[in-house]
RNA sequence: GAUCGCGUAGCUCAGUCGGUAGAGCAACCGCCUUUUAAGCGGUAGGUCCUGGGUUCGAGUCCCAGCGCGAUCACCA
């Protein structure tokens, strides 16, 4: 399409639809509701009658309403209740700015309750303090509008601290109707289509956030305090490598080449070893084609960090004071109290699935009839790791889910990218950690043997099906880099939305995502 | 993917045994200078998720579908 057929349509639409200034463009087709036509005229009014432009302009020396209600001065306040009142008032001022929560317009007086990031301030508007237009306005704004007040901070007879304002102006015209005033959004599907109502319906909500944003920042100087530099490495990847998860597939048009949207990024992070890196970390999203619930969403927020010359366990180490510096003590998780002070718990592998089970993990026969028992299919034939894995969900819930544990010593066979014991290889130095019956993370002992790593996944593609194989192949150059050499690294990925999860209170993964996945709603 | 639950006004929710669609808040009109989910009087507001079926009659019962939630399964 051209340029000048692009240019014509789009005057033809602004000249007739814009201009006019009249109800925009087909507001009554759109099957708005009369509450919004309800506004949308009010709105009218207060351009033609007050002469307001409703959405408002640039505010300076705005402070928090947290910051305003400190400035209330209970001495003050008492001065100008006096008889005779001060010539002076000496009542502080402050300048607000808020989304409306509540409005109760009496007559010549009318109150309102503001809200922002920090909390709540009423603001009291009497017909005697303001211009006749400005006390028409506040008398007559709604739920929902942003406004700006300023004046003295004092109280009204009932004690309730606020703005008795001698400036009001809305400075954004809310359209769409708001949620009831007292129960807000509580339906859970609403309340993740419109987040953005929920945050200001739901103190709860953005309380949560606010924690998120603490939480990664903490997690960032702390790492940073440990000497750890943040990098940032490819989402888009040509082999989906680093764990085991179907991946989303994108392409490049001018490459004209498949890509994956990255499922970890393990082994651009070991590159930067090779490369001399000592100790790197990286905070950003994972994306994997599974499915959704409580615990997962499509894409996630991991940290992986590796430490040259560390090993598992100094990783281990590591996260474990993470955690408790976080977590600062014991914290509620629904029924639960997990306290993060004490050491965490430590299991083997094969003590865990042994205690489940009644059966030794290395016993092939015992597990294959147990496997068989509990009607797992292909028992007879499947590879024997494999049906480990498979029973070994089984031992991840016999974990007390209040205890903080850490399951070391996973089986190698299940260990693809983990250095094994030396003195027994078919054990790995791989660790998961568990609380609250989540799993948080991995850690490990790096492998950094360029054979052995090679052989490795050749064995893992061997066993694979067409579907799996389309997308998982050996990525040469990361053996390529194990060549040039990575030295010795203690290495792992921490689910930072489920530590937030903990961290918060919160069960389900997606009241920790400001915006979790649902299907598509109303897109045209 | 399986099972269970939910879907009624903008929001929060009632709706009995199958018999004219309800309340509160919000909105609109009016009153009110100390409210705290303000109060009082009045007005208006419905694709009962969608499509079939049973029935004289369906928000209600049955079937299918859609969306959301929970549990399970899947998820080196």
């Amino acid at each position: 399409m051209g340029h000048a057929g692009r240019s014509v349509r789009g005057t033809l639409i602004r000249s007739g639809g814009y201009r006019t200034g009249m109800n925009v463009p087909d507001s009554k087709d759109r099957s708005e509701s009369d509450l919004v036509a309800a506004r949308r005229a009010k709105l009218e009014r207060w351009r033609a009658d007050l002469g307001i432009d409703p959405w408002g302009s640039r505010v300076d020396g705005l402070v928090s309403l947290l910051e305003a209600r400190s400035r209330f001065d209970e001495a003050a306040a008492d001065a100008v209740d006096a008889d005779p009142p001060p010539a002076e008032d000496p009542r502080p001022c402050a300048t607000v700015a808020g989304r409306i929560v509540q409005h109760r317009a009496m007559g010549k007086l009318c109150f309102m309750v503001l809200r922002d990031e920090s909390g709540d301030l009423q603001v009291s508007c009497s017909k005697a303090d303001l211009d006749a237009a400005s006390f028409k306005l506040a008398s007559k704004v709604d739920y929902g509008d942003i406004v700006v007040a300023s004046g003295p901070v004092g109280r009204t007879k009932r004690g309730e601290i606020c703005i008795w304002a001698d400036r009001f102006e809305v400075h954004c015209k809310s359209l769409a109707p708001p949620p009831e005033k007292y129960h807000g959004l509580t339906d859970a599907e609403q309340r993740y289509r419109r987040r953005y109502v929920d945050m200001y319906t739901t103190p709860e909500t953005m309380e949560t956030f606010h924690r998120r944003c603490e939480i990664v920042s903490a997690t960032r100087r702390f790492m940073e305090r440990h000497g750890f530099i943040e990098v940032e490495t490819p989402m888009m990847q040509s082999v989906a490598g680093g764990a085991a998860a179907r991946p989303f597939t994108t392409h490049h048009n001018a490459l004209d080449i498949d890509l994956y949207l990255r499922i970890a990024p393990e082994l651009y992070l070991k590159r930067l070893l090779v490369g001399g890196m000592r100790k790197v970390f990286e905070i950003n999203r994972n994306f994997r084609n599974e499915g959704i619930d409580r615990r997962h969403n499509p894409e996630f927020t991991m940290m992986e960090a590796y430490q040259a010359f560390g090993d598992c366990e100094s990783v281990l180490e590591l996260t474990e004071s993470l955690l408790r510096e976080l977590a600062g003590g014991v914290l509620p998780y629904g029924e639960l109290e997990i306290d993060y002070a004490k050491p965490f718990d430590r299991v083997t592998h094969a003590d865990l699935f042994e205690r489940t089970h009644g059966c030794v993990m290395t016993d092939e026969t015992a597990v294959r009839s147990l496997a068989a028992a509990k009607g797992l299919k292909d028992a007879a034939t499947r590879n024997h790791w494999l049906l480990v894995e498979a029973l070994f969900g089984e031992a991840e819930d016999a974990i007390d889910p209040a205890r903080p544990t850490w399951v070391t010593d996973f089986p190698a066979a299940l260990s693809p990218l983990t250095r094994p014991h030396a003195d027994d290889p078919t054990l790995a130095w791989r660790a998961e950690l568990f609380i609250g019956g989540m799993e948080l993370g991995n850690f490990y002992t790096e492998l950094n043997d360029p054979d052995i790593q090679r052989a490795r996944f050749t064995d893992q593609l061997a066993g694979i099906n067409d579907e799996e194989a389309a997308f998982r192949s050996l990525d040469n150059d990361f053996l390529e880099a194990l060549l040039v050499g990575m030295p010795p690294a203690g290495g792992f990925g921490l689910g930072i939305d489920r530590v937030v999860m903990l961290m918060t209170n919160q069960t389900s993964i997606r009241d920790v995502i400001l915006f979790p996945l649902l299907r598509p709603e109303g897109v045209e």
